[in-house]
DNA sequence: GTCTATAGCATGATAGAC
DNA sequence: GTCTATCATGCTATAGAC
């Protein structure tokens, strides 16, 4: 039953553990207390705590990007975009890989080895996303305007940003959800534009960016 | 000289601390050590390495937020405020207040206390935040369109996740950054409008929102 | 592969000299 | 108010029995 499968369990307990307890609250004990293993398995499997981080950030990202890819992909518009993406924030609520991404980022900053693997896991949502953006934005108004490789970046900055602040003040970051949300939908208007509106935009915009 | 300000002393190094070995690498010992006091003095000064956090997250944000006031208040249009805050973001990897919320924020995740205190931090800087939009969106087309306390909580957020971001993939969002700006001077053109298009915009407005 | 036991060190916090 | 010394606990990591 449970050969090698005790891996497994290490680690999802490293994740369970990160988002019960937070990056300072998880370390070999905790992990393996959670996991209902041995704590010195944890060596034995990984060789340091850190490697088991980096491993079950990776995985725990694909297992949650993956049932993600066929969902975008039927995506047709914009607004079918910015619905999938409320959809994805309430289900992480529960299954949480992004508040494991935003721990593991705070872990991050005083530790490259972590930053590695926690920016791979990230990449893993970026790429979908960015694609996603380039079909939907193919021969828009908007194409020439934004630059989907940064904006994709800014769009899972922004859920990590939020998903923390909800941590402390839930019904706040409902509010800033809500307002990204009615803001997108303005994008999606001029997405729709007519011609004349659009040249007329075009316009109006070439003497602003800077 | 030094009476009562080993006490700021201590808030200083607490502060650094976290910007330089974030929450996890922060103890009553890095602390004291960085402050270069005795580490028993936490304990006399503050009962405790959380409430010291707590009150250091504070001060520090109440300092950085000063002469924020002032530079916000002479901001006369969207484009300026664009500006204020990718500067504020320039200034922010040297002095790293953001970085000590993120982190805070990070912290907050399994602790209600700090989370209560970190909540105060962030709402220092949501406050004028969401004046300076009231002020500058009050006879917008969009001020019916957007609700300014979500979208300065938003803003706020962001910040954190992409100053996260920026510890991993500076360049990933350097992009993330300018991309965001160059959306930010559509809504801008749309501010800058008029009474035609505006009247057009509305009506297209009405039948899409949620 | 899994367990116990333990080394060696860092942690939060306190007691008591000064 | 500040120091030293210390306790109890938690931590990473390893050695060695099974």
């Amino acid at each position: 039953m449970d050969m090698a499968d005790t891996r497994q369990r290490l680690i999802d307990g490293a994740i369970q553990t990160i988002r019960q307890h937070g990056i300072t609250g998880t370390s070999a004990r905790t992990i393996a207390n959670t996991a209902g293993v041995n704590q010195a398995l944890v060596f034995y499997h990984f060789g340091s705590v850190h490697e088991l981080l980096e491993v079950a950030c990776l995985a725990a990202t694909e297992a949650r990007v993956a049932p993600f890819l066929a969902r975008v992909d039927a995506v047709t518009s914009l607004r079918q975009l910015l619905d999938l993406g409320r959809q994805l924030h309430a289900e992480e609520r529960s299954l949480g890989n992004v508040m494991v991404l935003a721990q593991m980022l705070a872990g991050s900053q005083a530790d490259p080895k972590l930053a590695k693997a926690t920016s791979a896991a990230l990449h893993l949502w970026i790429g979908p996303i960015e694609q996603a953006l380039n079909r939907l934005l193919a021969d828009s108004p908007l194409a020439t305007l934004v630059d989907t490789a940064g904006l994709a970046r800014a769009v899972c900055a922004g859920f990590i940003g939020l998903e923390l602040f909800e941590g402390v003040d839930p019904t706040g970051a409902h509010a800033a959800l809500d307002a990204l949300d009615r803001l997108a939908s303005l994008v999606e208007v001029i997405d729709d534009l007519g011609p004349v509106a659009r040249r007329a935009l075009r316009g109006k915009l070439r003497k602003s960016p800077a």
